[in-house]
DNA sequence: TAGTGGTCTAGACCACGAC
DNA sequence: TCGTGGTCTAGACCACTAT
């Protein structure tokens, strides 16, 4: 491990235990003498837990523990529902609706810089939290770049994690939309509620680091069980 | 400016007009021979642009160009509202609603970490986009951090920039959450909607870099016209 | 004046990818 | 083998804050 990775592990250590809110760190010269280091091991480290939102910098006075916890949302990362929910302690299980391969419609071929009709591995599903349905989410991906995921069991996993096991594909960055909807009769059927009341329904494209579109999927939220959480920082 | 920042933004300019997506950025030595500086300073402009997805580097490969087209949404930079809207050309107005010195219900007390019937400035406006009323907006902030604040013109300006101005305060991280709601009798009619329709319901607690709650602010918006905007991004 | 973080230099060695 | 980005050293000067 780097040194600044671990620099940065003890830090956050620290945060956690010894200091609190409002706590001046050591200075970046006593952390250069106490862990026998240089300043750029420092600044890399300190810098990070700053873009993190853990401490903060002001010049010529110090820097100081922001102490806020952070848990990060899965509607802005790229991780996932999976890692997101699994992180926070909850058993996500998903109940299949689709797995195949269906030549794109105009829309995800647009969405998915595919030709209309090029083969896309279809991915609904029913997903529940601590046993609860909670969202239904239609998912493509481009057939060419995951052959064979149309037969991978994705009940109990993390789709991520196969295709990057798998595939060696990750996503990177991409763009998610949300907006309120009144849900259909055939995703309230599967989340249990009412039509027409009112639901999430999330709209996301991942990409890989090369700008390949990765996946598109649709997600519906039953209303009155989600909220959705976005943490914001400012770049420091 | 720094000599970081600079290069910065040459390299920014670059991918706009020289470079296309997937092209190889020079390397690292490159750069430091064209422009006379030190591996530090290039490293720390061309990690900026890494970390806003403007390119992306393989070891023992290069940095390559990612290309996408970054549009920050306001949902999750606290810059505000006024700021992301302006920043895309559109026209914003608002229709103040009441601005107020009122004392802090419990709900508000306990998103501001203050006593309850402590003083706050309620602000609630009804928000236009380029003429159309799109959200209303219910704010309160501390008394005690913005004092005046309530007898201040808020209809053609950013609130951040006049917190910022007359207060010194900044907001720096925070926390949002998203819903979905039956938009209610009182704000169909300010936005000119059914009631009973679905609606999104923001809600935001912002702070400063000293943890110190700075705002609360809920607002609606009409699910016809409104779609929230998230910008993925990986840790590189 | 002393201490802090912000910026910068001029080197070094390493692991990884391409050839 | 060579070039790339990843990590690291040991300095330096600056602007800002506090006293």
């Amino acid at each position: 491990m780097p040194f600044y990775y671990q620099l940065r592990q003890i830090l956050l250590a620290d945060v956690g235990l010894n200091l609190k809110p409002g706590d001046r760190m050591p200075s970046e010269g006593e952390m250069c003498s106490h862990y026998g280091v240089s300043r750029t091991v420092v600044r890399q480290a300190v810098d990070e837990l700053g873009r993190e939102g853990v401490i903060y910098k002001v010049k010529g006075k110090g820097t100081f523990v922001t102490s806020r916890k952070l848990e990060s949302s899965h509607v802005q990362n790229v991780a996932g529902f999976y890692a997101s929910m699994a992180s926070k302690g909850h058993t996500i299980s998903s109940r299949m609706l689709r797995q195949v391969i269906v030549p794109a419609s105009a829309y995800v071929a647009q969405k998915l810089s595919l030709d209309i009709g090029a083969p896309v591995v279809a991915i609904d599903r029913v997903r529940s939290v601590d046993g609860e349905p909670i969202s239904v989410v239609r998912a493509c991906l481009p057939q060419v770049l995951v052959p064979g995921l149309e037969s991978i069991d994705l009940r109990e996993v993390s789709m991520y994690a196969v295709i990057s096991e798998r595939f060696g594909l990750r996503p990177h960055h991409g763009r998610r939309t949300i907006e309120a909807i009144a849900i259909s009769v055939e995703d309230a059927a599967y989340l249990g509620v009412k039509p027409g009341l009112p639901a999430l329904r999330l709209e996301s494209v991942a990409r890989t680091a090369e700008n390949v579109a990765l996946e598109h999927f649709e997600s519906v939220y039953r209303g009155d069980r989600s909220k959705l959480d976005i943490q914001l920082a400012d770049q420091q």
